[in-house]
DNA sequence: TGAGATTGATTGACACTGTCAATTTACAGT
DNA sequence: ACTGTAAATTGACAGTGTCAATCAATCTCA
């Protein structure tokens, strides 16, 4: 139970201020550039402090990525909201969410960088996509035939704007990072997946 | 025009047995494990030694992210000696390389360890996914409209091929490295993606 | 042949990094 | 007041990339 007040000299407790400064650093210099020592010189404290909050560098950046991917499925909730698609909320997201923040997504997926073993992490996102294919099951319940299908078409959606969003970071895929002809992009591969699939057995 | 034999005292240049070295070190630790100094003290040399050929480590990255693509890119041009759909053996070369070597293909794409910028690297993979778009065109010609919806056809291709492969080195999707289930799924999403569209414009 | 230049490797240093041990500081409870 | 605990500090160690100075061997050209 810690009193709102300091322990030190700090007024929040220093584990917040520190992950405050880890993403400035992040969003600034990309994942290299958050190192225990700089994000510990940004708090102004010494350079063994996080040591007392986070085990390692690792840790640290997992528990930024807990906090990334919350960041992620609150936008999805908000895009939902207006659109009575989820499960394209999910993909929008996800792509806008990529080109907005790139460097916490490029976090993200780090697996040298964050622990994905980590229990906490790991069930949010199984939750996550577990509710994205629930909510493209409910799109439109007369698929084919079990829930085969679907999950391989659910993995095929994510994983197709996974890899739109990180290829389009390198030189291929127009390297402009122009947002509004990525989501033109975007939308025309949805379709092409999504309708398809759907015109196809059925409506 | 260097003689076979040695400059100082190795046998093959030493650029190439820098590089040979460098590549045990990626697949056995991955990327984090490719220091200069590490390369050097597995080549038997100085740690300055590696400078003469290499201006930083992310050059002599990048001269591997380059011999990376060309081995893919013969994979697929042994794939598509036996089988007659180009465009798929791109897509599954790319997949089974991943799975394969998953430290030489998470180095390919990673921004901050390979230079994109550089010509040859950016020509060969321009080069790569044209040729792949052509077979694609070439698999079904007749495909709608213009050129526009094969090129978005394309992209949709091969980003969810990659992003399946880097996503399923993480937690989500399927963790097991069982190969042949992860080629039964891409399997499963390539016939979603090409049969759909080609099945919905003709044929 | 021999003198000079050039290439390639070495050594040593510097500023970083993560992590650990020992220490000091501040607070809480009895 | 004393003790104990939690948190922050200092200091060290082994690594890292990179640069400068040095040194050796080869090549070039007269």
């Amino acid at each position: 139970m810690p009193k709102p007040s300091s322990t030190h000299l700090h007024q929040a407790s220093l584990k917040t201020s520190l992950i405050e400064r880890a993403f400035a650093i992040l969003d600034q210099l990309g994942p290299n550039g958050v190192t225990i020592r700089a994000v510990a010189r940004a708090s102004g404290v010494s350079h063994a402090a996080p040591a007392n909050h986070f085990a390692d560098r690792r840790q640290l950046q997992t528990e930024m990525a807990i906090l990334i991917l919350d960041q992620l499925l609150s936008d999805v909730e908000r895009r939902s909201s207006v659109e009575t698609d989820r499960a394209r909320a999910y993909l929008l997201s996800l792509f806008e969410y990529s080109q907005s923040w790139p460097h916490r997504y490029d976090l993200l997926w780090r697996k040298d960088l964050v622990n994905w073993e980590d229990p906490q992490l790991a069930a949010n996102l199984e939750e996550a996509y577990q509710d994205f294919i629930q909510s493209l099951i409910r799109r439109s319940p007369r698929v084919n035939s079990g829930g085969e299908d679907i999950e391989t078409l659910g993995t095929a959606l994510w994983a197709m704007v996974h890899g739109y969003a990180q290829l389009r970071s390198t030189r291929i895929f127009e390297a402009r990072t122009d947002k509004a002809t990525g989501e033109r992009r975007i939308d025309a591969m949805l379709s092409l997946l999504l309708g398809a699939v759907f015109v196809h057995s059925g409506s």
